[in-house]
Formats: C-alpha cells, sequence, structure tokens
DNA sequence: TCCTCCCGCCAATGC
DNA sequence: GCATTGGCGGGAGGA
C-alpha cells in the first residue's frame, strides 16, 4: 500500500525521474521534498532541503506524511502553514531533527533478518519446552503468541503448520493449539521415513539428479511426461498428510486444504532428507518431487519458484529446530542451496516391517491391538490410488466406527474401565490382566514382529531399580501388565499399595505407543547413567565417530554426554537412577504450576499431588486416540483439568493404570526414560492421593524386590526356549544396547565424493540404536536372528541400510 | 544478479 | 457476517 503510495506520488510530472527504490527511507525523502516550499527540480532527492513536517519523528509519522502526500488539499495546508511561522532556522533544526529521528526509527525497526521467519520460530520455541511434561501452559494462543513476539498471526502460522506437520503442535480449537514439543518427534521421524520410503522418495530423487545430469531440467511437456510416468510409477504417487494416530485434523478446512498445505510439504521435505544419502537435499529437488507430485502437468516456472519460497519457509522452521542446516551443494551445474539433516538419526524401518509380519502371523486379538499396520496405512496413504482428494468424511466415520468396534471388542474381556482410587474395580481386573501376562507375552514373542512390543512392555520397569520397592508382591510381574495386545496402552491394574489405596494412574498412550509401535524411538532416549553408563560411552563413540567424519569440532569424546542431548535431556545424565525418579517426581509436580521453566530445587515431595496432569499431546492408541482428540478441549482445560480426557483415557485401550506411587515410579522412570511420560491423574485419584515423603520414595528403592521385568523376561524367553532355562536376561535390555548407525555408509562409506564442508552436526537425539532384544535374540542359533543386523568385528551392530545407492557425480557440500 | 523470504492480499473455511 | 486460516506471489533486502 505504502509502496502504491509512493509510487503513484512519484508520478508526478517533475517527480517522473525519481527513481529511488521502493525502500521507505527514500520514499520518505520523496514525500518529504514534497512539502517543500520552492519545489527545484529534485536532482538529489535524498537531500532535502528544508520546511519538513513540525512533528518529531514518531512511528506514525510515515503515516502522516503519506497521507499528506495523497492529499493536495491537507499538503497546501500544511504548507501553508509552514510558511506561516517559518523562521528558516525553526526548519532548518526540525529538519535536522527530522533526519535524525528518521535515522534512529529507521535503526529502531527490525531489520529483514531481524524479521525472519528462522528468528521468529527461535523466539516461539523459546517460548516452551522441548519435552513439555504435562499439556499444562502448553497451550498456544495464537493471538497471545503473535501479540508478544510482535508479529501478525500470519506467521504464526507458517511456523505452526510445521510444527503441526511434525506432530509438535497440535491444533485445540480456533486460535488454540496445544504444544507437544518433541515427544512425538521420532515418531513421526519414523512415520515419516517410512512413508517416504513407501513413497520411493529415494528413487524420485535419484532419478531427479539423474535426469540434471544428462541435461538441464526443464520445464518442457516431453520430460514432464517422462518424470509423471517414473513419478506415477511409484506406488504411492500422492499421498496426503502423515498423520500420528490421535493427532488427526480435524478442521474440514484443513483437510481440504492438506494436499497443498505447507504441513504436507513440509512432511514431505522431511522425508526427503530421511530417505536420503547422504542426508543432503537441495532446495531444487525438493521443489521438483513436490512439485512432480501434484501437477506434473504444468511444471512451470511460477510453480517452481513458489515452491521454492515455501520450501524456505518451511526449512526456516526446521532450521530453528536443528534439524536441518543450510549448506551448499557444489555441483558442475554450480553451488546450489541444500539443506542437510542434522536432526536424530531416524532408524531404518524394523517396526515396520513386523509390522506387517504382525497382521499375518499375529491371532486377531493380539494383531488388532497391535500397531495398526492398518491404521498406519490409512493415515499415512489415505488417498492411496485416488489424486488430490482428501479423505472423504464417510471414510473417515467408517474408520472410526470400525476402530470403535475394534476398540470395544478388545476392552470388552478384561479391560477395566477407568479405575480412581479406591475402587475394587482395580483389583477385580487386575488378576484377569495378570492372567494374560504369560499368554500375551509367548504370543508376543510368537512373532518376530512382536517381541518388542513384549519388551516394550517390560521395559518401563525393568529401568528404574530404585523405584518401586513396594511391598506389593503381589505385583511380580507388574511391568507385563502393559498388555502388549493393547499396544501397551491398556489399563494396567495394579494392586493396592500398602496404603491400601490404589491410584488411577494414566500412562501417556503415546508413551505406550512409541514403545510399541515405533520401538527403536524409546531408544532414543538418555539413558540413566547408573544403569547404563557403558552404553553412553558406545554411544556417544559412535556419534563422535560420525560427526567427526563429517568434520566436527565438537567435543564430542570430552563429554560424551553432550552430544547425546541438548537442553531437555540433561536430567539423565549425571543422576542415578533414584535422583532421576525424584526429578521426573518433581517434573510432575511442576506440572501444576503455572510457569515453565521454573526451578525445581525446592518441593521434592513428588506425591504431593494436589494437581492434574494433562497428557501432553496425541492418544496414541490407534482406534481411539481419535477420540481423545476429538473430544476437543473445553476452555476449563486452561484452568489445568482435562476432564474431557478422563473420558478419553477411561478408554479401555487409553488405559487406566491405577497403581502405587512406586509403581508409579517405577513405570514412570524408566531406566530407558521412555520419553517424558506423562502422567495424569483422575480428579478422584487426586483427590485420594496419598502424600508420600520423599523419605519414602527413596526407601522403595528396592534391591531386595524382585525385577519383575526380569522375571517375566526371562519367563518369556525360557518360556518360547530362546533362552536356557537357567539363564538369566538381564532386566534391562538398554545395557544390551550396542549403537548402530543407520547410515553407515555416511560418508566414508558411499561411493560418492562428497566432501562435506561444514561443521559437523549432533544429533539432537541421542542415538541408542538397538536394544538388547535383538542383540540376545540374535543369540547364535537363535530362532529369532534378526536378518537386516549383522554384527561388526567391533561387536556393534550395524543395520544394512538397504538404501538404493546410485553413484553420484562429484558433489560437494559446504556450510554457509 | 541472484538468493532469500517478508509481507500482506484475499479466498476458503470456521464460528 | 465477521474471524480465522493459510495459499500464494510480488518484490525488497542482502550477499
Amino acid at each position: 500500500e505504502g509502496n502504491q503510495k509512493r509510487e503513484n506520488h512519484s508520478s508526478e510530472p517533475h517527480r517522473s525521474i525519481l527513481k529511488t527504490p521502493l525502500k521507505q527511507a527514500a520514499a520518505s525523502h520523496s514525500v518529504l521534498t514534497e512539502l517543500q516550499p520552492d519545489c527545484q527540480p529534485l536532482a538529489t532527492p535524498t537531500k532535502p532541503k528544508e520546511s519538513f513536517p513540525v512533528d518529531p519523528w514518531t512511528p506514525t509519522s510515515n503515516l502522516k506524511m503519506l497521507i499528506s502526500a495523497a492529499s493536495p488539499e491537507i499538503r497546501s495546508r500544511e504548507q501553508r502553514r509552514e510558511l506561516s511561522n517559518n523562521p528558516s532556522e525553526v526548519l532548518q533544526a526540525k529538519h535536522c531533527l527530522q533526519v535524525h529521528c528518521k535515522d534512529e526509527y529507521e535503526k529502531s525497526q527490525p531489520s529483514r533478518k531481524e524479521k525472519s521467519l528462522g528468528l521468529l520460530c527461535h523466539k516461539f520455541l523459546a517460548r516452551y519446552p522441548d519435552y513439555p511434561s504435562t499439556a499444562e501452559n502448553n497451550y498456544i494462543c495464537l493471538d497471545e503468541v503473535a501479540e508478544e513476539l510482535n508479529v501478525e498471526r500470519r506467521r504464526i502460522y507458517d511456523i505452526v503448520n510445521v510444527l503441526e506437520s511434525l506432530h509438535m503442535v497440535s491444533r485445540l480449537a480456533k486460535n488454540r493449539y496445544a504444544w507437544h514439543g518433541r515427544h512425538n518427534l521420532s515418531k513421526t521421524l519414523q512415520a515419516l521415513k517410512k512413508v517416504g520410503e513407501e513413497n520411493k522418495y529415494t528413487q524420485q530423487i535419484q532419478m531427479i539428479k539423474k535426469r540434471e545430469h544428462e541435461h538441464e531440467f526443464d520445464f518442457d511437456g516431453e520430460k514432464n511426461e517422462e518424470m509423471a510416468r517414473s513419478f506415477g510409477s511409484s506406488e504411492h504417487s500422492e499421498m496426503s498428510f502423515v498423520e500420528l494416530p490421535g493427532m488427526e485434523f480435524r478442521a474440514a478446512s484443513v483437510n481440504s486444504r492438506k494436499d497443498k498445505s505447507l504441513r504436507v510439504m513440509s512432511q514431505k521435505f522431511v522425508m526427503l532428507f530421511l530417505v536420503s544419502t547422504p542426508q543432503i537435499v537441495s532446495l531444487e529437488v525438493a521443489a521438483k518431487i513436490l512439485i512432480g507430485e501434484d501437477q506434473l502437468e504444468d511444471l512451470d516456472k511460477s510453480k517452481f519458484k513458489t515452491k521454492i519460497r515455501r520450501l524456505y519457509d518451511i526449512a526456516n522452521v526446521l532450521s530453528s529446530l536443528e534439524l536441518i542446516k543450510k549448506v551448499h551443494v557444489t555441483e558442475e551445474r554450480g553451488r546450489k542451496p541444500a539443506f542437510k539433516w542434522t536432526g536424530p538419526e531416524v532408524l531404518p524401518n524394523i517396526q515396520g516391517t513386523k509390522l506387517e509380519t504382525t497382521s499375518v502371523t499375529c491371532p486377531p486379538p493380539i494383531s488388532e491391538f497391535t500397531p495398526s499396520k492398518e491404521q498406519c496405512s490409512k493415515n499415512l496413504f489415505p488417498l492411496k490410488g485416488k489424486q488430490n482428494f482428501t479423505r472423504h468424511p464417510s471414510l473417515i466415520k467408517l474408520v472410526k466406527s470400525i476402530e470403535n468396534d475394534r476398540r470395544k471388542i478388545q476392552s470388552a474381556p478384561t479391560s477395566p474401565v477407568k479405575i480412581s482410587a479406591s475402587t475394587d474395580q482395580n483389583l477385580s481386573a487386575f488378576p484377569s490382566e495378570m492372567a494374560q501376562v504369560p499368554a500375551i507375552a509367548k504370543h508376543q514373542l510368537e512373532g518376530q514382529s512382536n517381541f518388542i512390543s513384549s519388551l516394550v512392555v517390560l521395559k518401563p520397569e525393568a529401568p528404574c531399580p530404585a523405584a518401586g520397592s513396594q511391598p506389593q508382591q503381589a505385583l511380580p510381574q507388574p511391568p507385563a501388565l502393559c498388555p502388549p495386545s493393547h499396544g501397551s496402552v491398556s489399563p494396567v491394574i495394579l494392586p493396592q499399595t500398602h496404603s491400601g489405596v490404589s491410584y488411577a494412574i494414566y500412562l501417556h498412550p503415546s508413551q505406550a505407543h512409541t514403545v510399541t509401535t515405533y520401538s527403536p524411538s524409546f531408544m532414543l532416549q538418555p539413558l540413566p547413567r547408573a544403569s547404563v553408563t557403558g552404553i553412553k560411552s558406545i554411544s556417544a563413540k559412535v556419534i563422535n565417530k560420525i560427526t567427526t567424519e563429517e568434520g566436527d569440532n565438537q567435543t564430542a569424546t570430552d563429554e560424551p554426554t553432550k552430544s547425546l542431548t541438548t537442553k531437555e535431556r540433561p536430567t539423565i545424565k549425571s543422576e542415578t537412577p533414584s535422583q532421576r525418579c525424584l526429578k521426573r517426581s518433581q517434573a510432575l509436580q511442576e506440572n501444576n504450576l503455572p510457569k515453565r521453566y521454573r526451578s525445581d530445587k525446592e518441593n521434592l515431595d513428588p506425591w504431593l499431588v494436589s494437581s492434574t496432569f494433562f497428557p501432553s499431546g496425541y492418544l496414541i492408541p490407534l482406534a481411539q486416540c481419535t477420540h481423545g482428540n476429538k473430544a476437543g478441549f473445553s476452555d476449563e482445560e486452561k484452568a489445568g483439568i482435562c476432564s474431557l480426557q478422563h473420558t478419553t483415557y477411561s478408554s479401555p485401550i487409553a488405559g487406566v493404570i491405577p497403581m502405587t506411587a512406586s509403581e508409579l515410579k517405577a513405570v514412570n522412570i524408566p531406566a530407558f526414560h521412555i520419553t517424558p511420560l506423562n502422567i495424569m491423574l483422575s480428579p478422584t485419584s487426586i483427590a485420594a492421593a496419598p502424600v508420600l515423603s520423599t523419605s519414602s520414595l527413596n526407601s522403595s528403592n528396592n534391591s531386595s524386590a524382585p525385577n519383575p521385568s526380569s522375571s517375566v523376561l526371562n519367563f518369556t524367553l525360557q518360556h518360547v526356549g530362546l533362552i536356557p532355562a537357567g539363564v538369566q536376561v538381564p532386566a534391562n535390555p538398554v545395557l544390551q544396547h550396542v549403537p548402530i548407525s543407520s547410515q553407515p555408509e555416511n560418508s566414508s562409506h558411499s561411493s560418492e565424493n562428497v566432501n562435506l564442508q561444514e561443521k559437523p552436526c549432533v544429533p539432537k537425539e541421542p542415538q541408542v540404536p538397538q536394544t538388547a532384544t535383538e542383540n540376545f535374540f540374535r543369540t547364535p542359533g537363535g530362532p529369532n536372528t534378526v536378518p537386516s543386523l549383522s554384527a561388526n568385528s567391533d561387536g556393534t551392530n550395524r543395520i544394512s541400510p538397504g538404501t538404493l545407492y546410485i553413484p553420484q557425480r562429484k558433489l560437494e557440500v559446504s556450510e554457509d
């Protein structure tokens, strides 16, 4: 608008020579000179002479001048006034003041860089913790944020949309989003990688590169046809937003715009990184692929340009998230902007394979509970076979209906309803769950695809030896209580505690799902030093090696743990499990406090649960999550109570897990640290929640108590003949972890001549690649050898990448 | 000159 | 009918 006005103005005869850039300063000058009494031919518009508006320079001065300039009447009035009391000295002074103030004003105006989306995103991210412990205070009000960050809301949308694509936020309602942080990130990346693989992005990238190599990419029809054919030949040339279960979009607008939205682009962009080797994607290639997918027919330059613009937007946000970073790829054709993945390494989709197996080999009741392949498919390829259509509502309904039915069926026999404190339901339900443990475990182990689930079930418990010394002999195998068959989200019913009070504790379903469906993701979590020091150092070594290969200057060796985690993951580093338990408890307690980033020094009583905890995000149980989300969030939630979610979580699958404090500890603070676990207490349970002293917690460290997870694990393994009867497997499988690089070929192994001239990046997520599960399941002669794994001489495992490699021409990557 | 990407119009959708 | 979302592309700042 301003530009237009300026342009109009400058079109006046004697100003027509003004070729000043449309920059505000210059335009202002032109306006200012307009006010000069004696309008000399404007030779140097930048050096106005005298009379200037009287007003001191204010932020509105420009506006005033523009108004004045736009209205001859006002202008002449101004001029008359100026002339009437016109001591030239005064004017001179005014002019000086004006110029000075204008400079000041311009200086005070944020530069373009200061207004960049990346910086804005940084500010935005700084407002929220990477791993929010609860949903409380993790609501995002767009208006407020925009105001506080002093930007228009449009920009916030850009950020939020990208974050949404990573499931770091989810839309709750108009103007409101929920902040999930990085809780879902690894899972999302897993999913994206899987989709990217299935979408044959690797091949597409290679094809584009090959084509570029052969001849300049152009936009003529013949080549496009060829491209179309090649893209069309890929199985999923069209796909929509990759949703995590329970995080489906509800807004019609969102759905209807899905295919073009920044969200989808963002996901696809990320996919390109995840399937690429090395994980460097040039903007050009990305744009072409994204365009190619959508509309091959009109692969025109404007579309390309627009795509690039959007990719920059996305890249800015992803950069702020430290998932990618800008590099330059120097090829024969020149230097091209590109981005390099610096986010957490996403392991090959082991689980994905298993999922397929699962759905084939497992008995219905089990397979239905397992990380639904179908569900994933639904979400990942909702439009499979169709082009440019969003999922039809009726299909959504149908799916949900099916899911509901499934849930009912699943939950019917054993799943308890949400149980609050001191109900007998817990007790009655518990045995029933317990009775299933062996069978379930066996089921899980019977299929290779399931053994991780079994372990997952065991995990929460194993890690925190310091925890749960509860007198709960009645719980020989608490961990197994997370029925694998429910995707580990089923309610876990624990017996009454010594206090005689049961507690309804809601495990965040995402946790369960994480470990169940995407087992690798939880392995990315930091491990408590006390139990996994060795592992950590191994991991650190590997990481260090990787980074060094890339020219890392960082001191990963000096401070191994540093490379494992960043800001939000420090807790585990140097703490004993019990300390960590305490901290975790503190964190939980903190959730009830209004402010984030609060120091957690005081008030260690973790069970002073006068608060209500929220799940930080989506509901993982595949079938029912939708409900959780769909239930929406009332405004009361803002007050910190998630009554709706109570309902939601009362879903048998969603899982209510009544347990004692120590049990909670055991589950809540696994050595694995299965991502921050969100625990939610129902109001009733809150009411009944006893206050345990810290000492009580500490004293619950049970060296004597049998380690249930270990028991279950050993029992199971022995039961299915995977280990000899006498052999005992450590409770904490993590101890057996060995690092695996999913990209061993990253720089050295590849045939490419890749020159990475850049600072190495330390993955934000700790890289604890493989579970011990696979290790001991790979016992020589064991029945469950994982084909994709191979042992290296150094004792570490490596996963055969199985990636398609095409020798590439010389490629240089340089940092900006 | 080209790379980046801010900016805000305005259409689609929501409420 | 107003508000919210967000696709989109002009064009400015910066290298």
